[in-house]
DNA sequence: ATCCATTTGTTACTAGCGGTAACAGAAGTA
DNA sequence: TACTTCTGTTACCGCTAGTAACAAATGGAT
């Protein structure tokens, strides 16, 4: 049957670009953001020109690799923002998972956060047109959470988007200088994190000598 | 005069140095972050081993030329901070500086924040170690402000760089945004960065029908 | 069986990058 | 005049992303 047929050949161009992407995410692992296409073509065991048929360039590889990851991330993070339990443990839980991903994989979320790196004379990954599309969607998939569920009043949209973009900023620095330093133990940056957006900077007291901050 | 003529070589140097950082800001501003060593010492009308001599690599160049402006921004960020005012109004003219910067000259703010970007097929102006070291620079800057200024109690140190950093990637991610969407005026999006700050998330009301944020 | 289209794969190349070695003059010093 | 130091060049290396051109296998259709 020709559609049989075709559907095979669909399923197996599939399952190749499956493989091909599994390669190259082995090859982001070990030789980090740098990674070469000639690498990742040896690691999956073929030459470039065909990772160019399937990918088109490598920002296209980079896309079809971060999508993964960033549908799995956003996922998790809707579901603990989803559920039943009150405002300030969603956050928490959000926070937590975010950072628990990026503490399970930094390689990958350093891949997915800053595509041209690596002391080793790379030229980087890029993207071409976005530096960190991550962080551009999960700031809006915030903004589309925050304002289903919080009433904002006028400029509320606004808000929400602001809010959003903020928010996830916020998580990403302060999680990139963390995974760097590890200057404490993640539940404890859960917590400050969660106490800075639940006004701490506006309740604490002035420094005694000082006009206060 | 010994001393003379060697003083006179060192400002020769020195002057040879802002020239060709002159040039490399041109270069930069025109053709974006990806701006070639080649085409940098063409536009400063000498060619690339110069460079080198003066900068040793990439890197080096990159790290003279967002010196400058880092250093610019983190003065002004500081006179913002200090100003004799109260916390939010501080915070505000912190946050209204920082933006009024990236929006008067967005090309030197993404190179500083992206090194790596812009489609037309560069590699990249690789920092070498730091993706964004004027972003935890001024995190760390920040940090500081608030440990100097505010009563944290215990974990305060841990605390205040937490926050130093959350808040500058809560600024930049917003900046970022909003560059690029123009979604309102500035002062608009200060305010409401300024609400996130001081507590917007807590106080703000569930929407009716749902199991709130 | 044969012809034909499509897909999979290769080799060999281009143009450009960051970076360097080797060499040519100019300038001041002894 | 001889020596050193600095500025500048040309010509190269090894690498990259990306492509053109060609070979072979696969699986219908006639």
């Amino acid at each position: 049957m020709e559609t049989t047929h075709r559907e095979d050949r669909l399923g197996a161009a599939e399952r190749r670009r499956r493989e091909l992407l599994e390669a190259a995410e082995r090859v982001v692992l070990r030789d980090g953001p740098g990674a070469s296409m000639n690498a990742i073509a040896a690691e999956a065991g073929i030459t470039k020109p065909i990772l160019y048929r399937h990918f088109g360039d490598k920002g296209g590889l980079y896309r079809a690799l971060a999508a993964r990851h960033t549908d799995a991330l956003v996922d998790s993070l809707r579901a603990a923002l989803d559920a039943p339990r009150d405002r300030r443990e969603r956050v928490e839980a959000a926070l937590d998972t975010y950072l628990a991903a990026i503490e399970a994989r930094p390689q990958v979320y350093r891949f997915l956060m800053h595509p041209a790196e690596e002391p080793g004379g790379d030229r980087g990954f890029d993207v071409g047109q976005h530096s960190a599309p991550l962080l551009r969607r999960l700031g809006e998939e915030l903004a589309t959470v925050i304002a289903e569920r919080i009433e904002l009043g006028p400029e509320g949209e606004e808000r929400a988007r602001v809010w959003g973009h903020g928010i996830v900023g916020m998580m990403h620095a302060a999680g990139d200088w963390w995974l760097r330093e590890r200057p404490c133990p993640r539940e404890r940056l859960v917590r400050h994190l969660a106490d800075l957006l639940w006004g701490g900077l506006v309740t604490a007291d002035d420094r005694a000598g000082g006009p206060g901050f």
